[in-house]
DNA sequence: GCGACAG
DNA sequence: ATCTTGTCGC
């Protein structure tokens, strides 16, 4: 892992696709890209689950972005793969543009990735966004691979009603009158997880796929790992501008 | 026009 | 996203 960048693209990427001159732009590559996802099952049987997450520097000018991918085996969900990548953020943070922000950095991991995952979860929402085109939907397109969206908290909509108390309880999620994705509570007194499909993958499935991969957290086992495989990434990278010369592996 | 607003 | 140990509550 965390070999140097010389590995091919997996595939050639419009850099529109990744880097929009500015927001108007970005929205109408959005609103092109969201024509292309795929919102049935369209992958092979899953024998490598991926993860994927981005860790920020608290206060950074230069706007460093730590990418994290793991890959899992299923089952078992032992952690068999991991890659991990550091980019500049060409955007600030903006609410339904976090695609722009983060899937350059997390394809930056990806090519470094010896083992490619059938199907990824990623940290945020896929089509549960004003243009049905969240982080989850934009790496799916992008790469055109099966993802999943698991975010911590809305964008747009809400639940049809109460969530349970109970893991495992769930309620529509509604937007418009438009269902976008389903609120699932995986943990007890955890707040409840926001889950939509990402690309080339059903909500039913998707939902399962959280399901499986609990393991006593509110994360599902390849969302968590990937969260702390990028904080450790950060953190080396931190360390090795604290320490010229230290050579930190 | 005024709020809401993934990570 | 991130700052941060112990602590309060279920």
């Amino acid at each position: 892992m965390d070999l140097p960048g010389i590995t091919p693209p997996a595939r050639d990427i419009p850099p529109e696709w990744l880097a929009p001159p500015d927001l108007a732009t970005a929205k109408a590559a959005q609103l092109a890209l969201a024509a292309r996802v795929v919102r049935e099952d369209a992958h092979p049987p899953v024998r490598w689950l991926g993860g994927v997450d981005i860790s920020n520097s608290r206060f950074d000018p230069e706007g460093r972005v730590y990418a994290a991918v793991v890959v899992l085996e299923w089952p078992g969900l032992r952690v068999v793969a991991r890659a991990t990548a550091e980019a500049r953020a060409t955007l600030p943070y903006v609410p339904g543009y976090l695609g722009f922000r983060e899937v350059p950095a997390l394809l930056a991991a990806w090519e470094r990735l010896a083992t490619r995952p059938d199907l990824v979860m990623v940290d945020g929402h896929g089509i549960a966004h004003p243009r049905s085109f969240g982080i989850a939907t934009h790496l799916g397109v992008v790469l055109d691979i099966p993802t999943i969206g698991v975010a911590k908290s809305p964008l747009v909509g809400r639940p049809e009603g109460p969530v349970g108390e109970e893991p495992g309880a769930e309620q529509p999620l509604v937007w418009r009158g438009e269902r976008l994705g389903t609120v699932l509570r995986t943990k007890r007194r955890s707040n409840p997880l926001w889950i939509s499909l990402g690309h080339r993958m059903s909500l039913a499935s998707a939902v399962a796929w959280v399901k499986r991969c609990g393991t006593g957290y509110r994360l599902p086992e390849p969302t968590r790992q990937a969260h702390l495989a990028a904080n450790e990434a950060r953190r080396a990278g931190l360390a090795r501008e604290a320490m010229p010369g230290q050579d930190i592996v």
